[in-house]
DNA sequence: TTGCTTTGACCCGTA
DNA sequence: GTACGGGTCAAAGCA
């Protein structure tokens, strides 16, 4: 790929940021790329990764690749927290990269209902006990919670887990948004639980996340203070609105059940299909109609239902106000919420990036006999925006909203040739056109910024892989953290630190958030290398020290990814 | 009591 | 006209 020609953009920068740590902790063929185009675009350095990271570490720096994920530091700090960059348990390090704490003085914004900075968020007296009655709580909500007893954190290593409190601390923030309701601040004292409570179906995701995953429950664990939620809140969907369950069916042609929701709103007519695989996780969501109604006033939606990624979301829109504040995504007639939740505001990859950088090898001549598909996705597109996909008339592509920090576009697990790029209409910005690269398999996607919120970025799948996930580039372990594919897994996708254990693509279409362009990268490699110098204080810069090569790796077979971080650093 | 989920049956569009 | 599959209804059960 060649180098995205001038600057690259740091909003780019910073989805490329966040999907890199999130895939790296996550799998270990993600490419260099990602970091090296947030380092370059953090310091504007032209040297290698791996000559700072030695650099800084004074140990030097591992191959990329060099460990396999598992040994990600899923485990918590075995002597001091402040001995590496643990990512604690159940933080993803997309959530960490999303986290308002960890941007850069600069984009730090003040509550936009407090006015009051974050950083207090950085109380290290966790009320571990509160937090602990939460999970039994959560526990008893939650029966098919499968929880690891090997990551009931001990109090011990729960408070010693700095990554872990500041996660809690980032949680924190949300009370001061909203005073009053006490049920408010059980709901708000995670961010994560918060989408447990307020989707069901991402409950459910995090649910199957923790019971795979030792690596979720400790997160999940303290953070499933939400006791005293209610039920229409956890019938709510993060997406703002409440939904109502009225049907279930098993389609053909896949295993996963797909159940029918409709919005509880008084006459609105919107509805969503959700899939499931057979370990509960969603695999597609498919909207259908218009909500001809407001968001219904969550006490939780407008702020503390967002993730950490939404929060950093908020802080672009406060900085650039260039969009609405609450659209993640744009579409032709607005309607942005339903595929703009958190549920799938995961941090954008930076698509500019590779859409850009690939811009010079797209031909564009296979793009041609896709032309339909776009047209048509455009066309529901500007119909009926992203959120309603219903009432397609011809052959539809899967839908699906991603969760939060699955996948990423590039990087599911599937390898991609791009093979066109063109700007449709209703947006100018450039879609990017992928195959699967594996034989036969006729499985696309494209990714698109949203045209009206630069931030966002949307993927859209076509087709299911008839085959499984390709084998790791270059790690034949890597198997070991990419999901197993079930049989007849239709897709298949890649497992992220948050909810590794899917075994199903999550991804048909997402959207993720993504800087807007011009902006100046929230976080960047060299923030996590030097905090200090970020604003973090010491306190974060103890964690920072995590020795790189569990952050980054790479593969060595890879040349297309070394060439592109060629490019890149050119 | 209320509201939700479950689930079998029915409806309807399409091939 | 028929079969099939997806979508919806609605009664029953559950929390």
């Amino acid at each position: 790929m060649a180098a995205s020609s001038g600057s690259l953009e740091t909003s780019s920068n910073f989805s490329f940021m966040s999907t890199s740590f999130t895939d790296l902790l996550a799998s270990d063929d993600y490419p260099i790329t990602t970091t090296t185009t947030t380092a370059r675009s953090g310091m504007g350095e032209n040297r290698g990764l791996g000559d700072r990271i030695a650099e800084r570490t004074g140990s030097g720096v591992p191959k990329f690749k060099s460990l396999p994920p598992r040994s990600l530091p899923i485990s918590p700090p075995p002597v001091s927290p402040s001995s590496y960059f643990a990512i604690p348990p159940g933080l993803s390090p997309t959530e960490l990269l999303d986290s308002p704490v960890l941007l850069s003085g600069s984009n730090i914004l003040p509550s936009p209902t407090t006015g009051t900075f974050p950083f207090h968020a950085f109380n290290w007296k966790i009320d571990l006990d509160s937090a602990q009655q939460g999970i039994k709580k959560e526990e008893k909500n939650y029966s098919d919670f499968s929880f690891q007893p090997e990551t009931a954190v001990s109090s011990s290593q729960t408070n010693t887990n700095p990554m872990r409190q500041m996660q809690r601390a980032w949680n924190y923030q949300e009370p001061i948004k909203h005073d009053g309701l006490s049920s408010e601040k059980a709901i708000v004292n995670s961010d994560f639980s918060s989408m447990r409570s307020f989707s069901p179906e991402i409950g459910h995701i995090q649910e199957n996340s923790q019971g795979n995953s030792q690596f979720q429950s400790g997160y999940n664990s303290s953070n499933y203070n939400q006791s005293s939620q209610t039920l229409s809140e956890r019938r709510r969907s993060e997406d703002g609105y409440n939904w109502r369950k009225y049907g279930q069916k098993q389609v053909k042609g896949s295993e996963n059940p797909r159940s029918y929701y409709k919005c509880t709103y008084p006459n609105c007519p919107t509805k969503k299909k959700v899939e499931r695989s057979l370990e509960g996780q969603i695999t597609e969501i498919v909207y259908k109609g218009s909500h001809n109604h407001p968001k219904p006033q969550s006490t939780r939606r407008s702020s503390s239902s967002s993730s950490a990624s939404s929060v950093v979301i908020q802080a672009y829109n406060s900085q650039s106000n260039d969009v609405p504040d609450q659209s993640y995504a744009s579409t032709g007639n607005g309607q942005i919420d339903s595929v703009a939740t958190p549920e799938n505001s995961s941090i954008s990859i930076g698509d500019d990036d590779f859409e850009q950088s690939s811009k010079s090898k797209s031909g564009g001549d296979e793009l041609d006999e896709d032309e339909p598909d776009a047209k048509r996705w455009r066309r529901e597109s500007e119909n009926e925006g992203i959120s309603a996909q219903g009432s397609r008339t011809v052959r539809e592509p899967r839908v699906v909203v991603q969760t939060t920090s699955d996948i990423d576009i590039l990087d599911d697990g599937y390898r991609w040739r791009k093979y066109g790029q063109k700007v449709v209409k209703g947006n100018p910005n450039p879609r990017s056109y992928y195959k699967c690269t594996n034989p036969g398999c006729p499985v696309r996607k494209h990714v698109e910024r949203a045209s009206q919120d630069l931030r966002s970025v949307i993927t859209t799948y076509e087709g299911k892989h008839n085959h499984d996930v390709p084998a790791a580039r270059g790690s034949g372990s890597n198997s070991l953290n990419r999901p197993i594919p079930s049989s007849n897994a239709p897709m298949a996708v890649r497992p992220s630190v948050m909810s590794h254990q899917s075994n199903y693509p999550i991804p048909v279409r997402s959207v993720r958030p993504a800087a807007p362009e011009g902006q100046q990268a929230p976080f960047t490699l060299e923030m996590l290398q030097n905090p200090g110098n970020y604003g973090f204080g010491n306190s974060m810069g103890s964690y920072m020290n995590m020795p790189q090569e569990n952050m980054f790796s790479r593969t060595k077979d890879e040349p297309r990814d070394d060439m592109f971080l060629d490019s890149l650093l050119c």
